[in-house]
DNA sequence: CACTTTATTCAGACGTGACTGAACGTCGCG
DNA sequence: CGCGACGTTCAGTCACGTCTGAATAAAGTG
């Protein structure tokens, strides 16, 4: 009867599955570390055991717990008679990252379309070709709202 | 009358917004920078002209060619009579585009679903959770494949 | 067959961003 | 009021990936 151990070898392992996704995302490793714990372990979690838990310094903690809660994917709770900040997830936090992900691919859209506009009209070949590039990011961004729902 | 001019900048400006964007999607700058020169000029550019109109070492024209071809963004094509390589965008580029980040989306889909098999099914809290985060892969994948059609 | 032109590869330089740990400010309790 | 536990900030360090430039290989030309 090994269970517990086994499930306890699948934690890290999906704690550091989870780093390495967010790394691949653009943010910092530890930030998907901790996400990954209070998915898995669900709870509420204080600040110090998030330190603790994943083995980094109290800094990291602060940065990635921030970084975080900017994104909408944890939230920071008080407890009563206690003193230290705790985290659990936030209440929609797959909805927030798919915001993010879409304001990420509005802000490129947004980008090739400005430049667009500027292209003279007589310029056929750059519009088209500009324009099939911002076509692009609108069916992403498009795409990516409209998977919102099927989260529901 | 100064379009000629303007065009140009306008032309140098959208090449180094594409080379952002690319950084931001995790290619290096220069290959976005490949990119959206052939995008902008849309001819068939010499591999030694791309290094002289960057301004980056042949090197690097090396290894962001490669890039972009593997990933189905560009064409090298050869001239008759000329040693040098060329190079156009793909046929559908954006199309193979969509079809990358949907297989990266898939890898990130696979690894979440492995770890929920291996999961007890008596632990249902530590299920639910990273279900839930797996659909999250479902939809975005999902979402992604679809737009491939919003773009025809 | 030398010679030039070309693309690739690789070691090293460089810049960037993440992580640490110490210093700091804050708050509550004794 | 002092003390300890706490979170944040910041300078320093480190690791990573990118870019360069030189060496190499291939391929055409005279």
């Amino acid at each position: 009867m090994t269970t517990a151990a086994d499930l306890d070898a699948l934690r890290t392992d999906f704690i550091e599955k989870v780093g390495l996704i967010a790394q691949n995302e653009g943010l910092p490793r530890i930030a998907g570390r901790v996400f990954g714990l209070l998915v898995f372990d669900g709870d509420i979690v204080a600040f110090g055991d998030l330190a603790e838990r994943l083995q980094v310094s109290r800094g990291s903690i602060s940065s990635a717990t921030r970084t975080l809660e900017d994104r909408g994917l944890i939230k920071r709770v008080g407890k009563p008679g206690q003193r230290q900040d705790f985290f659990r997830l936030a209440e929609n936090p797959y909805e927030n990252m798919l915001n993010t992900v879409a304001a990420g691919l509005d802000r490129a859209r947004c980008e090739i379309a400005d430049t667009l506009e500027q292209i003279p009209g007589d310029e056929t070949g750059i519009r088209d070709r500009i324009g099939s590039y911002a076509r692009l990011y609108d069916a992403m961004s498009a795409a990516v709202t409209r998977s919102v729902k099927d989260l529901k």
